[in-house]
RNA sequence: GUCCUCGUAGCUCAGUUGGAUAGAGCGUCAGAUUCCUAAUCUGAAGGCCACAGGUUCAAUUCCUGUCGGGGACACCA
C-alpha cells in the first residue's frame, strides 16, 4: 500500500505544520506525472482559512517537507500551480519492489465482520443468460478480491425453488409431457420440450445445467441455499412471528401487512395475501433473518436492475428487527447490476424465457470462451447498461482486450525462458532506472493501492483498468528496455523487474479468474 | 404520472470525499521489425463531458430544471 502509507505520513506531517490536527490530506496520481509521482491540493483547501494564496501554502509546506528528515532521503516535493507534488526516489522504489510479496502492510487494516455474498440466485426455470453472466463473474470476482483484502467472506446462490413461477414451470413441462399446448403464461422455449423428454424432475435438471454452465465460468460457491427449505423447517413463520412481536405489521382487508413506510419504504408491504399465501417478499425476509441467525455481520447482494425497485423494502424489515445495524451500507448493501443487451450483427437479440428466443450463457461461452466472457463481464462499471455484440465479439476475437493483458505474460515468460532466471540480484538499487523501467515500477507497486480501492467500492472494474494499464506500461518497457541484449547490472536489473512484474500479473488473474498463458 | 438509473471520441466504455492539458480499447490515417513473440510500439485525426441554470478560487464530478435511453412502480416472482 505505497500510496495509502505516505498519504497517512504526509497527512499526519502536513496537520502538524499547520497546526490543523483534523486534516486530512488526500493523495492523487497528477495527470500530467512529470510532474510528480503523487499530488495534494491541501493548499487549496487551506487557502481561505489561512490567508494566503494556494502556491505560497505549497511552497511552504514544500519546503517544511524537504527539510524533515522523516521524508527528505526519499522523497522530494515540488510546487506547482498550488499543487505539493512529490516524487519518490528511485531507491525507495526498488526497496519497494524487493518487499513487495511480503504480507506485511499490505493493507491497513483487517475488516472484522463475516460477511455473506449472495450472487445469481436465478430461478432453476431456465438457461442461465447473459445478464446471469455478468452478476455471477461480478460476484466471484468481489468475493475474490474481498477474500484476498482480508475479509471472511462466504458465496451463496439462493435457490428459488418454490413459489409460483415453479408451479407454472412444472405445468408446463407436464403439458409438454402429456402433449398438450404449453399454457399461454408458460414457458416456452425448446428446453422445455427437452426437459418433457425425460422423467427427471425438471427443476433438479435446469438447476445442474446451471450449475455446470457456473463451473465452466469457474464460478463457484460455498452455499447453496433453498427457498423451499426456509418453508420446511419453519423459519418464515418464525419471521413473521418475530415482525409480529415487534408490532411491524397490521391486518386490512383480509391481508397481513408490514409498515414498511415506517422505515423508509414508500408503502407498506403485504406479507400474507387475502387468500392466505405468503408473498415472496415475506419468504425474502425469512431469508435475510436467516441470514443473520447464521452470524453475518454484512450482507452484500447482486441483483439484477430490474430488482432495484424492492431494496428499500427488505432494508425497512432490516431496520424494522435489527435497528440500525443492519440498516446502512456498511451492513446491508446491494449491488445492482445493469441489464446486458445483446446484438448479432447490430440487430438486439432478445431475451425472454418465456418466449423461448434467447441466447443463453453457455452459448455466449461456446463463442467467445471462458476468458473473454468473464473479462468483458467484468470489465465495465456494473451499474452501466453493456452493449454486446456477439457477431463482433467472436469476429475480432483476436482482437478482444483480454488478448492485450494475456499476450504481456505471453512475452515475459518467452524471455524468462529465454534469459533464464540469472542472479545475483542484489545491489540493483543503486543503478539509474530508465523512464520506461520507472513507470513500469511505479505501477507495480500500486497493486495493492488498487486492490483495496476495488474491495472498497465494490467496483471490480477497476482492476481490469489497473491490469490494462500495467500491460501498457510493461509493452512499452519491452520495446524500450532489452533484456538479452542487455548486459551487466542492467541485465540482472530488468530481468528482476520483470520477475516481479509477472507476479503481479498472476496475481490480477487470479483475482479475475482468468489464465495467464505462457505462449500465446 | 411518480421514483431510481444512465447520457463522456465514429463504436464500446473508464474517469469517487470537486483540482493542473478529460483518458483507454476498438475503428480510421501515417510510420516502426538485420533486435527477447508486430496479438506489440510511435505519431495523427477525432470532444459544447446531452442541454440550461446554480453553488465556488475551481464542476465531467455537487444542486435544480429540461430532453433522451433503460428500469421499477402488485395481495407477481
Amino acid at each position: 500500500m505505497i500510496k495509502y502509507t505516505l498519504e497517512k505520513q504526509l497527512s499526519a506531517a502536513i496537520a502538524i505544520y499547520l497546526d490543523r490536527p483534523d486534516l486530512d490530506a488526500r493523495l492523487d496520481v497528477p495527470n500530467n506525472t512529470s510532474y510528480g509521482d503523487y499530488s495534494t491540493n491541501v493548499a487549496f483547501l487551506l487557502a481561505k482559512s489561512l490567508r494566503f494564496a494556494p502556491q505560497k501554502i505549497a511552497e511552504m509546506l514544500c519546503e517544511k517537507l524537504a527539510a524533515d528528515p522523516a521524508f527528505n532521503d526519499y522523497l522530494t516535493f515540488t510546487p506547482i500551480n498550488g499543487f505539493v507534488n512529490v516524487r519518490l526516489s528511485d531507491r525507495f522504489l526498488w526497496s519497494r519492489l524487493e518487499a513487495l510479496f511480503e504480507k506485511r502492510d499490505r493493507f491497513p487494516s483487517h475488516d472484522q465482520s463475516r460477511t455473506l455474498l449472495e450472487y445469481v440466485s436465478a430461478n432453476p426455470t431456465g438457461p442461465l443468460h447473459v445478464g446471469h453472466g455478468r452478476w455471477a463473474v461480478l460476484g466471484d470476482v468481489m468475493a475474490r478480491i474481498l477474500r484476498f483484502s482480508g475479509a471472511d467472506i462466504t458465496r451463496e446462490f439462493y435457490i428459488n425453488d418454490a413459489g409460483n413461477q415453479i408451479k407454472n414451470f412444472y405445468r408446463s413441462v407436464d403439458a409438454a409431457r402429456a402433449g398438450d399446448p404449453i399454457p399461454e403464461d408458460g414457458y416456452h422455449g425448446d428446453y422445455i420440450l427437452e426437459l418433457a423428454k425425460s422423467y427427471d424432475d425438471p427443476i433438479q435438471v435446469m438447476l445442474d445445467r446451471q450449475i455446470q454452465t457456473l463451473r465452466r465460468l469457474d464460478v463457484e460457491f460455498d452455499s447453496w441455499y433453498s427457498e423451499k427449505s426456509l418453508h420446511n423447517n419453519g423459519k418464515v413463520s418464525q419471521a413473521l412471528s418475530l415482525m409480529k412481536e415487534k408490532g411491524l405489521t397490521y391486518e386490512q382487508d383480509g391481508a397481513l401487512w408490514f409498515a414498511s413506510s415506517r422505515f423508509g419504504d414508500e408503502k407498506d408491504r403485504v406479507l400474507i395475501k387475502a387468500d392466505g399465501n405468503l408473498t415472496y417478499f415475506a419468504v425474502d425476509v425469512a431469508y435475510h433473518v436467516d441470514k443473520i441467525d447464521r452470524g453475518f455481520t454484512r450482507l452484500l447482494n447482486i441483483w439484477g436492475a430490474d430488482h432495484h425497485g424492492y431494496v428499500p423494502r427488505v432494508r425497512a424489515a432490516l431496520a424494522g428487527l435489527f435497528g440500525d445495524k443492519f440498516d446502512t451500507d456498511q451492513g446491508f448493501h446491494v449491488l445492482i447490476g445493469q441489464l446486458v443487451s445483446l446484438f448479432r450483427n447490430g440487430e438486439p437479440v432478445r431475451m425472454s424465457k418465456r418466449t423461448g428466443e434467447m441466447v443463453s450463457l453457455d452459448e455466449v461461452i461456446d463463442e467467445i470462451g471462458v476468458d473473454a466472457t468473464r473479462f468483458f463481464l467484468i470489465q465495465k462499471s456494473a451499474d452501466t447498461q453493456l452493449d454486446f455484440d456477439l457477431e463482433l465479439a467472436s469476429r475480432k476475437s483476436s482482437e478482444n482486450p483480454v488478448y492485450y493483458v494475456q499476450y504481456a505474460h505471453a512475452r515475459m515468460c518467452s524471455i524468462v525462458e529465454k534469459v533464464g532466471i540469472l542472479g545475483p540480484f542484489n545491489n540493483l538499487e543503486s543503478l539509474v532506472l530508465l523512464p520506461e523501467e520507472r513507470t513500469l515500477l511505479l505501477k507495480a507497486l500500486q497493486i495493492y493501492d488498487d486492490i483495496y480501492d476495488t474491495a472498497l467500492m465494490l467496483s471490480p472494474h477497476r482492476l481490469v483498468q489497473y491490469l490494462t494499464d500495467l500491460a501498457r506500461t510493461f509493452h512499452n518497457f519491452y520495446e524500450a528496455c532489452p533484456i538479452m541484449k542487455a548486459t551487466g547490472p542492467d541485465k540482472a536489473k530488468r530481468l528482476y523487474l520483470l520477475l516481479q512484474v509477472r507476479e503481479v500479473f498472476r496475481l490480477c488473474f487470479g483475482l479475475l479468474g482468468i489464465s495467464a498463458p505462457e505462449k500465446m
